[in-house]
Parts: structure tokens; C-alpha cells; sequence
DNA sequence: TAGTGGTCTAGACCACGCT
DNA sequence: GCGTGGTCTAGACCACTAG
């Protein structure tokens, strides 16, 4: 007896075809994530081929598409079997998605009360972090972060006033420091670049933290980058590790 | 004056050929990943039809090595510009790498005693954890692991003995846990998903660490996943916050 | 407007693994 | 054996952008 084909499961609905108007590869990408986020972990996808011949597309452009979802880590393959649908890590959070976001998915609300706004010059440490000449004019924020009006976090913030000219001028309380970014000045970040160490706090911001001194903090300190490699930010905060874990998923790199 | 095409700038060394016994792809792929290895981030990248030409390969081939690169972030594109080297993020360890190499990548000279090594019922939490259900044989693995002979580290870890049956029959002081995986039983972890949080060490765990109670740790709590989903390992370990830093990167995902 | 990357075609042949 | 994914070709046309 020959080996089946990996033709569709009975129980999974496909489009008969696909609209003339849009990227072909698009829609087929809308499919196959449909079915991957669907289907749990594990399940066996119609082959290359069949997807070609079912919507009259070349192969190559259901490769493409595969190849996408393989690389966001939605499918995995096993040459000569078959293609499955991964388990999808989830969605990662710190640093790279804003506060605001980060603590609206947590379900809660979140505040800002701004200690500190000034230009300044760079130190020779700042300057490094931040890829730029010491002495370079630095935009310097330090925000206290609320949860349901809890402190939560004491956010320190450098970023260049040359790359981000105006940047001092906003009100940082009700303003998205990410979002004016990606807004004002067409920067998205790409990738961050994290330590994470826990610490006793300074008695200044246990204070402010309203927390005592023996109780220890999460500190996170990184950078922030565009696809470029130009540094957007670098930062230091310090978390209340009794209200703050910080969630991180790593893929193996292929 | 036309736009210039995209060639290779002077300085820029390429190979005249091909190897023609080897996949053009994979020669491709070296000599990009060593222009952006060796160029910093914001470097030119000569087109795809000029490499095309060059090495008389079709511009697909090409293509299909340049999306890789971009999924891996070596390099990044701008639609009607050019493609240009980013800057690669530095390689990220923590728990996909195994403690061993995470230790010597870092400089120093690891140690493991095993505290515990058994096998017992999976409980609620367990198996839920490790998706098998409650009951299931576990094997519960306990090792403290010291850096210059130093105490680092306690860690704590759960595996299914259905998916590794044997498991337990190694000696966990010598061996180490994620080659054994891959080499005995063909699994390679894909992600992980781990808790980072921070917390005062219970007593006996202080002392195992050689620290006082008021020293804070960082405490790792995740699961290690293969790529079809299943659950390689459930773990919490608890490191000293003065001798350890994690250190994590997060990619915007496409 | 010319050169870039983005989508897509219609094939070929190879490498691998299940039955 | 035969169906799977992996590599590769030689083109076409579209979308976008620097000069």
C-alpha cells in the first residue's frame, strides 16, 4: 500500500480559492495561521503541493509563505514528512512593548508620575550605552510607574537629543515615549538588549517605591535598538519584585 | 546623473566563484554572514541581481539566503533602497543553553552536586506544567552549581519519564542534561518560556547558597519546549542576585 | 527614471523517510 | 516506490525611492 498523501484532515475548512484582488501569498498566510493558531501543537498541514494545486499557485510562492512561518516559529518541518504546526511561545513583553501596553495586558491601569526631565551631557558611561560622543547633548527621563495607583517601578531613560531633536519638550506623563518615537521621528524599535539583576534598594527610591530597603527589586537594565543598530534608548529601572515578574521566551537560533 | 547601481564598495573582498560541489545557497550565506560579521551595522549590501550576475545563480537563490539573514537579523531591508547590514544582538543564553556552557561562555570553570535525583509522582502543579497528567512517573532533579567553586546557583528541574524513560539512571554530576537529551533521546529544545522574578532565599536554601536570608536571588521559573510542542523540562532555580546576571534579548516579531 | 526590493510563475532535480 | 520537503533556474511584473 502507498504511502497517503497529506491531503486536509476532514475536519479542516479551507477557502475554496483565493481572491483575485490581493496578494496571493497574503491570504495564504492568513490561512495557514488561521490553522495554526486553531489547531494545537503538533497538528500535520496539507503538503507544498497540495496547497499549488488547490489554489493554482506555484509552489514557490507556498514556500514562501511556509518559509515565513517556520522563521515566526508558527510551523516547524521534518524533511521528507512533513510540515506541523509548532506551539506558539507566548507573546514576549519587557522592554520592547511600552509600560502603558505592557501593564494593560496584565489587566490593570497604569500611571505615570515624572521626577525628572532635563538635557544634559553625556558621561562617558551614558555615552557609551548610547553609541554617541561623551559630551553629546542626553535627553534624561526618570518616571515613577504606577498599578492601580501602587508604585510599581523607577524608570531611568537616556536618549540622544542629536538623534531625537524636540524630545525634551513633550509632556512625559500622559505621552507614549515609544509611540512619539515611532510617531515624531519614524523609529521602530527592533530589538532590546536586557540584564536582569535583583537588588536591594537605595533608601532614596525605597522611598519612592514605597517599599522598605530589605525588600528586593528586579532591575533591568538595557538598551534599545532599531534595525539599523542605532541605539533609541538606555535605561535602568527598578521594579518592586513583589508586584513585577518579567516574562521571557528565547527560540533557538537556526 | 542616474542612480548609481548598488556594486560592492572598494573595500569589500568577494569571491570571484563558487565552489561548484557545494549548495550555492550555503556559500552565499558565508560570504554575507561574513560581511556582516566583520562590517559594523548600516553597511551597504551589493543588490541581489548584482550577486546574481556575479556568481551566475538566479536571482531567487539569492533571495531565499538574503530572507534568511533578515529572519536571523543579520541583515534588513528597505523596500525601493537597499539592504544593509543590522547590528546583531549578542547571543542570547539564558536555559536554552545549558548551564555548563552558559558558565564557561562567561569565563569560568563550572561545578554540579546533585542534591537529588528521583523519581515520584507528578502532582498537580508538576504535571500541569509538563502537560502530562497528574500521576505520571517524574524525575525530579536537584543540583547545586557552583562557578569557581563558589556556590551559584540551585536548581530545580522536573522531566517526564514517559518521554525520557532512563532518565533517571544517569549520573547528573558529570553529565550534562540537555546533550544527554539530544544525543539519548533526539530532542532539541526550540524556546523556552521563563518567569524572572526576585525573592528573599528560604533559610535552607540560603545556607545550601552560602548567603544570608536577607541576600536577595533571582529565581528562573520556566518550561523548556521542543519544536512540536511537548514540554522538555519544568524547572525553578534560584540564583544569587550578586553573582548572577541574566542577560536576554527580544526581537519585534514580523 | 532607473535601480532597488517584493511577488509570482512553472518548471527541474535532489535528499530524505515512511510504508 | 513515492510523497515529502530542499535547492535552484530564468524569467515576468509590481511597488517603492534616490537622484
Amino acid at each position: 500500500m502507498p504511502r497517503p498523501k497529506h491531503v486536509p484532515a476532514d475536519d479542516l475548512v479551507l477557502p475554496d480559492a483565493l481572491a483575485p484582488d490581493r496578494p496571493k501569498g497574503d491570504q495564504l498566510r492568513e490561512i495557514l495561521e488561521n490553522i495554526a493558531t486553531d489547531a494545537g501543537p503538533g497538528r500535520l498541514i496539507p503538503s507544498e503541493r497540495f496547497f499549488a494545486e488547490h489554489y493554482q499557485i506555484s509552489r514557490s510562492t507556498v514556500r514562501l509563505v511556509i518559509n515565513r512561518l517556520v522563521a515566526d516559529g508558527l510551523l516547524y518541518r521534518q524533511h521528507g514528512n512533513a510540515t506541523f504546526t509548532a506551539e506558539r511561545p507566548p507573546r514576549q513583553i519587557d522592554m520592547l512593548t511600552s509600560f502603558t501596553e505592557d501593564i494593560r495586558s496584565r489587566g490593570a491601569v497604569p500611571g505615570t508620575k515624572v521626577l525628572l526631565a532635563l538635557v544634559e551631557s553625556a558621561g562617558a558611561q551614558i555615552a557609551g550605552r548610547l553609541n554617541i560622543p561623551p559630551g553629546a547633548p542626553v535627553f534624561r527621563l526618570e518616571r515613577l510607574r504606577f498599578v492601580d495607583d501602587e508604585p510599581l517601578a523607577l524608570e531611568r531613560t537616556n536618549l540622544s537629543l542629536d538623534l531625537f531633536p524636540g524630545i525634551d519638550e513633550y509632556d512625559w506623563a500622559a505621552q507614549s515615549l515609544h509611540k512619539t518615537l515611532e510617531e515624531r521621528f519614524g523609529v521602530v524599535p527592533e530589538w532590546n538588549d536586557t540584564a536582569i539583576s535583583a537588588e536591594l534598594p537605595q533608601s532614596q527610591d525605597a522611598a519612592l517605591l514605597e517599599i522598605e530597603p530589605s525588600q528586593p527589586c528586579l532591575v533591568l537594565s538595557g538598551t534599545l535598538h532599531a534595525s539599523d543598530g542605532r541605539v533609541i534608548e538606555a535605561g535602568r529601572s527598578l521594579y518592586r519584585a513583589d508586584r513585577y515578574t518579567v516574562f521571557t521566551t528565547a527560540r533557538r537560533s537556526r
